[in-house]
DNA sequence: TGTTGAAATGTTATAATATATCATTTTCTG
DNA sequence: CAGAAAATGATATATTATAACATTTCAACA
């Protein structure tokens, strides 16, 4: 069985290293600033592999001593969403960052509803059964989510 | 092209009243009481195949006169999610009527972004790619939304 | 048929999520 | 450095959803 949720006591360090790394490069090629409040965001978004508010990271950042309103969440949302670095996952109003930014996928996202974990996964088959139902109706389509609940392999077995 | 999207001027007193037999029948085997509020929000969720929010319903309540606060509107979509007689759509905060609560789906939805129509669409091939992934990966499915936002084909034809 | 207990709805208040608008600051460009 | 554009600050408010307790309705049954 391949692994989809990072294990327990992984070196999470590198995941954030990556993820920023990536983060920046992809904001030069898009000639996008990566400023110090998206970065915070960013950063606080990959502290952990679960989805997070945009309230829980107000509430992140007021613990830090920023006098932070909203809005400045939002906005920072909007930018990592806009460029692919976070995903918004609809059926919990919550982010979470994307480990490929780059490939221009068709997202499924695998959601733990016990340790609140969430991995992102490319499934081909899925995409095409999907975009062939559309042609098949004429339906042209502009995006997709796909959000699937249940229980990691971690959860169901421990 | 098969047909997904009722066709402009077809019959919809005739998906109302099928509709409502359908939801008698359901809550009949269930042996839950289809109350006049349950109903009527019901009823109202099928005035047009777009998916409506909370917040419009209560209005149209309203609009009739009723003194209706959001708990009651709240609790009667709930009654009819689980009995599978309304959706969820995660991506719009709001709630369409299904046209085959009998069947045990795996929905998936097509949001036209310029009609507001959704129509739901089973389909055995993307269900299966769904659970093949989560198979590999020993993830355990509880429930899984899909939502494809686009264009219905009459509207990009138009 | 009247009693009663569970289910449904009413009522009030508030929590949680998100955006509009305008002011100010920062950054880039010439 | 001046001026424009982008980003952030600040204030207010809109939208979506639920908690908690009171009252009403209704079906089961003594
Ligand atoms: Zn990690
Ligand atoms: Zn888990
Ligand atoms: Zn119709
Ligand atoms: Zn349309």
């Amino acid at each position: 069985m391949s692994d989809l949720f990072p294990k327990k006591g992984h070196n999470h360090d590198r995941c954030v290293n990556t993820a920023l790394a990536q983060a920046e490069k992809v904001c030069a090629d898009a000639n996008a600033r990566f400023t110090d409040m998206r970065r915070k965001v960013f950063t606080l978004i990959w502290q952990s592999h679960k989805a997070v508010t945009a309230y829980e990271l107000l509430d992140a950042l007021t613990a830090e001593g920023m006098r932070v309103q909203p809005p400045t969440v939002y906005r920072a949302l909007e930018f990592l969403s806009d460029l692919g670095l976070v995903h918004r996952i609809e059926s919990l109003n919550a982010y979470f960052g994307c480990d490929q930014p780059d490939c221009d996928h068709l997202g499924q996202y695998f959601i733990c509803t016990q340790c609140g974990r969430v991995a992102e996964a490319v499934n081909e088959d899925m995409s095409k059964a999907v975009h062939k139902a559309a042609g098949k109706v004429g339906f042209t389509i502009q995006a997709t989510s796909v959000e699937i609940k249940g229980q990691c392999h971690d959860c169901a077995t421990h």
